[in-house]
Parts: C-alpha cells; structure tokens; sequence
DNA sequence: GATACTTGAATACGTAGTACTTAATGCGCT
DNA sequence: AGCGCATTAAGTACTACGTATTCAAGTATC
C-alpha cells in the first residue's frame, strides 16, 4: 500500500499532500537538511508529478523547504520557517510542540493586544464599541457553570472586535491565531473550573476604557490580562 | 507581443511570473472580486499552464487570490491577505501604498520592540550582548557625516541582535520586516542630515540596558525608540 | 407564474509523456 | 595532488488529453 489517507482528503488531492507533508515537516519527522525527491513523494501519495510540483511550490513559498537541483527537495532549518504563516501555525499547533508554539504565540499576543486596546480606545466606532462590550456582557453570563463553549466563543469575539477596531491591518491579521490559541487552551485544557472572575471583570473594563476613548487605561488593562495569560502558561507547562 | 519582463527575470519563469502577478495584485491593479483565467494568464507571459498553474497555487496560498472552478482565479479582498508573508510585504512596500505599509509595519515594531527588548535583557548571552554594544556604537560612530549606508547596517543590526535575544521565534522572524522597514526610511528618505542624536544614545542606552540584565529599562528606552520612529513618520507622511 | 429538474458549456483539476537545463559527482589526465 | 571533462540525477518546462465541478440557462412540472 502506498497510498496515505489522514488530513484533508476531502478537498482536493493537492490540498491532501500539502497538508500531509506539512505537517509531517513542522512535527520534525523531517529533520532539517534531510531531502526529499519529488517522484519519491508523487508514489507515497499516489499522486502526478504535477501535483507533488505544486505542493513543493507552495512549501517552498512558507520557507519550509528549499528546492535544488541535482539534489532534490531539502527541508529548512527551523529558524528559516514562515511561522506567521496561518497554515503554518495550525500545523504546529497540531503537531508535537505544540506548547513551546502555544507560549511564543502568547508571548506574541502579550505584546501585540495592548497596542491594538489603546488603538481601539482612539479608533473603534460606535459599532464595535457596542459589538466589545456585547462580547464582554456574553462572557460575564457564561463565565458560571461550566459554559466553556460558550465562554470561549465570546472571548474570540472580544479580541477579534478589539484587533480589527485597532485600525492596523497587521493587528487584524492575528485574529485568527488568538482565536486558535484560546481554543487550543479551553481543549488542552486543564480549565475543568469557571474562567478567572478576575479575566472577566478585566474584559469588562477594557469595554468600558475602549468606549470612553481611554487609550491609556485600555492598554494598561488589556496588558494585565496578557500578564494574566502568561502566567496561567506557566502554571500549566512549567 | 504578449511578453511580459520587468521583476525577477532571472531566477525561472515561475518566480517572475509570480513576482509580477503578486505586484501586480497588491498594488491594486486587479480590484478585489476581479477574476484572470488561467490560460489567459499564460497566454500574457508566454507561459505553460504548468507554470501557472504552480504560481496560481502559491499566490492562494498567500490567500490573495482563491481559484474556484468554472468561473476562474478571483482576487481576493485585502484584509484576507497574508500580510506577514514576506513577498507579500516586499510587493506592497514596492508598489503604490507603500506609505501605507510602512506605517502599520512601523506601529507593529512599536508594540513588539520593547517587550522584545525586555526579554532579551533577561534572555541574551554575552555574545549576543557583544553584538549589540557592536552595533550601538558602530550607530555611533556613523552617526555624523552622512555615512547614512553605514548607519542603516548598523540600525539593522542592532534589531536583529535584540529581536533574536529575545528568545521568542516568532520575534525573531520579523527581523527581516524590521530590516526592510529601517532600509525604505533612509531610501525613500528625508534624511538628509544625520540621525536624531537621541536616537543614537536611546540605542546605546539600550545596549547598556541588556547587557546589565535591566529588563524595565530596556523595554522602557526601546519604547522611546519606538515612539520616535512613529513620530518621524507623521512628520514624513502626515 | 413559480419552483424544481435537466442540460450544456466553461473552467479548473488531474495525469502522462517528453525534452531541456543545471549542477554534483567521479573518473581520467596531467 | 589538482584540474577538467563526462556522466547522470534531479528539477524545470511544455504539450496534450481526459475528468470533475459548477454556474447558468432552458425546460418541464406543479
């Protein structure tokens, strides 16, 4: 048998040998320097050489691979990645360092979510003041009693509203990935009890400094809550 | 004549047919929604369908364009981009809202500098302290007498050592953003006389910071780098 | 007349075969 | 030993063909 059949088989083979091999490549089954020939790849899916062409275009387009004549496909080293790469990002968090990625991209939240509050203190319409502060109200009501599905989707929404309304098209941009990272930590979750009370009321304040047009305080606020964040990683994986 | 040849000539069909579509999308010249059919994208390059069929795949994978059947390859609208891609970057820096660009790049190096700057004083090995000094007084040095090329090695290199140290990959990779954010401001540049002398002694401030482990201090200076840089570009582009 | 079904065409998706180009390797000659 | 040429493995590029999907228009039915 030299077919393979896991991830994303029902969108196309392209899509299937991309995600495949990617994953394989971020989850290090590949070390670094290690090659690939492109016919090896076109037999272990069962696939054209066309199709394996394109798939290394693309890997080769997030920096995870180099293609060289003579030589073949070679795997980068790690620190060459397109790590900001959505895909890129979704196979790491699935694949084995998932926590070493999971407390850079918090790291990265914790710089990046104070700017974008002050921002949005200055910026935000009226809409999406009403759309913060909905999201907030949506958290205190299912921060009780074990609604972690619930919770999570209004926190998203809350620093999704907060990201977009900063103005900065590289903030908005990480909507996605914070939403990926406080889903990764409601499933990996060691959050059998209620959200913090205290994250909660902070949410809440930072609705209330956006709307007033309080850069400073929704900074200072949005930053505890990252100070907040960190520190739960820690307790986790020390 | 159907041939196309100004960017990336030389280094494959491939890349120069990518490199002029990229520029050529995100500079707006095909409006969002607007769809090119593939045959008669190689039909304008003198290309095979193989050829652009592989570039069409990375440019979807940039998430600038989506090709769906039937109806053709539609670009897509621009805050689905994947602006931290760095062709990505370099095309918009390249094309015509550059102004643009640069400023949401430099408010990104202004939230993500100084925690970065905290962590490396916390984080940075002697060497990389060795580095830093390096680079603020060779900043020094160049600083008088329009050695501006100098300077902008120097520049560049005391962020790379800083983003590097502090021991978060996804900081670190945005040492190549940094990079051409520093170059397109002495490029495009009212820099006529010599760098703000304060600039000059924040950076050694900053170096004396890290290398004695102050992490406060350091974030605090880079901060006022940060603010400086933001306020030299609203004087440029206001 | 409105809705549901069929049909057709347009276009991307996928495969197969072939020829060219590059560059690492190794052999032989000096 | 060192240089250079031949070998050859691999990516690069083109062409042609068949498949699958989906939008749209036309038709039939209710």
């Amino acid at each position: 048998m030299t077919t393979e059949g896991s991830p994303g088989q029902g969108q196309g083979l392209h899509t299937h040998v991309l995600d495949t091999l990617g994953l394989a490549i971020t989850a290090g089954e590949y070390l670094p320097g290690s090659v690939l020939r492109t016919d090896e790849i076109a037999e272990r899916f069962d696939a054209s050489r066309t199709v394996v062409r394109e798939v290394v275009r693309v890997l080769e387009s997030m920096h995870l691979v180099e293609s060289r004549r003579r030589v073949g496909v070679t795997v980068r080293p790690t620190d060459e990645w397109n790590v900001y790469d959505p895909r890129v990002i979704r196979w790491r968090l699935a694949g084995t360092d998932r926590p070493r990625q999971l407390r850079s991209l918090t790291v990265l939240r914790s710089a990046i979510e104070p700017v974008a509050a002050g921002l949005a203190a200055r910026l935000a319409t009226p809409q999406q003041c009403a759309e913060l502060t909905e999201a907030a109200l949506g958290m205190v009501r299912t921060s009780r009693g074990h609604q972690l599905e619930g919770y999570l989707q209004h926190d998203i929404a809350f620093h999704r509203v907060v990201l977009n309304a900063s103005g900065n098209e590289m903030f908005a941009r990480l909507g996605d990935v914070v939403a990926e990272v406080l889903t990764g930590r409601t499933e990996h979750a060691v959050m059998f009890h209620d959200p913090d009370p205290a994250a909660v009321t902070l949410h809440v304040q930072v609705a209330e400094a956006v709307r007033e047009g309080d850069a400073e305080r929704a900074e200072a606020l949005t930053r505890r809550i990252a100070v907040g964040a960190l520190e739960e990683l820690d307790v986790l994986a020390p």
